[in-house]
DNA sequence: GCAGTGATCATA
DNA sequence: ATGATCACTGCC
C-alpha cells in the first residue's frame, strides 16, 4: 500500500497568508522540517512569537522598509533569518499578504528551547534568509495534529517597543503534554 | 546580575 | 565615519 506522500501535509502561502497571531498560534505542534544533506529532521513547534506589521513598534518593519526587513515585504511563507548581537540567527517566516511586512518568530521546538540555540541545532543561518519554506529550500512546515493546550504571554526582549506593545500577548508557548 | 559579538541603521 | 542598539545565550 503506498503511503500518503509527504507533499500534502507542507504548509503553503495559504496558510501563512493570515494575520502574523493567528498563524503564530496554529503553528504551534506543527512540525518545523530541516534537511541537511540526506538526512530529514521535524520537530513539533512548541513555541512562536507574532510581529503584526509596520504599526507593532516591536516589529523590524515598524522602522521601516531597509535592507534587512525588505524579505518581510516578500510573499507569505518567506523566512526571514537575521542574525543579532553578534552571534545568533533568528529564524521568521513571513505572513500576511504580500506586501505586508509581517512575520512569525520561530523560538523553539522539539527538546531545543530558545531561538538562537534551535538555528544553531539545525544549521539555519543567514543562507535561507529569503528563501520560501518549502522541501526544495531545505526547511519547510508540516501539518500534524492540532496543539491541545496554548498559552500565550507578552513577547520577550521587546521593551523597546514601549509598555502597550510590549505587553501584548503574542507570545505563544504549547504546554507540556504530560502534565496537561 | 551582565559581557560578548558584529550587522544594521541613523546621524554626520 | 562613528556610535547606539539589538526578537540572545551562557557564565558570574
Amino acid at each position: 500500500m503506498r503511503r500518503k506522500a509527504n507533499a500534502s501535509a507542507v504548509l503553503g502561502p495559504a496558510f501563512f497568508k493570515r494575520p502574523a497571531d493567528l498563524v503564530a498560534r496554529e503553528l504551534l505542534g506543527k512540525a518545523l522540517v530541516r534537511r541537511i544533506g540526506g538526512k530529514r529532521i521535524a520537530l513539533t513547534i512548541s513555541e512562536t512569537e507574532a510581529y503584526l506589521g509596520p504599526h507593532d513598534f516591536a516589529c523590524h518593519a515598524a522602522r521601516g522598509r531597509t535592507p534587512r526587513t525588505e524579505v518581510m515585504y516578500g510573499p507569505p511563507g518567506t523566512l526571514y533569518v537575521y542574525f543579532v548581537y553578534g552571534l545568533h540567527w533568528m529564524l521568521n517566516v513571513v505572513t500576511g499578504p504580500e506586501g505586508y511586512p509581517a512575520a512569525v518568530l520561530i523560538r523553539a521546538a522539539g527538546h531545543i528551547s530558545g531561538p538562537a540555540r534551535l538555528t544553531a541545532a539545525l544549521a539555519i543561518d543567514g543562507a535561507l534568509n529569503g528563501r520560501t519554506a518549502e522541501p526544495r529550500s531545505g526547511l519547510w512546515f508540516e501539518n500534524q495534529a492540532a496543539a491541545r493546550k496554548i498559552i500565550t504571554t507578552p513577547r520577550i526582549g521587546v521593551a523597546y517597543a514601549g509598555p502597550c506593545w510590549s505587553a501584548r500577548k503574542l507570545r505563544f508557548v504549547l504546554k507540556d503534554k504530560r502534565t496537561g
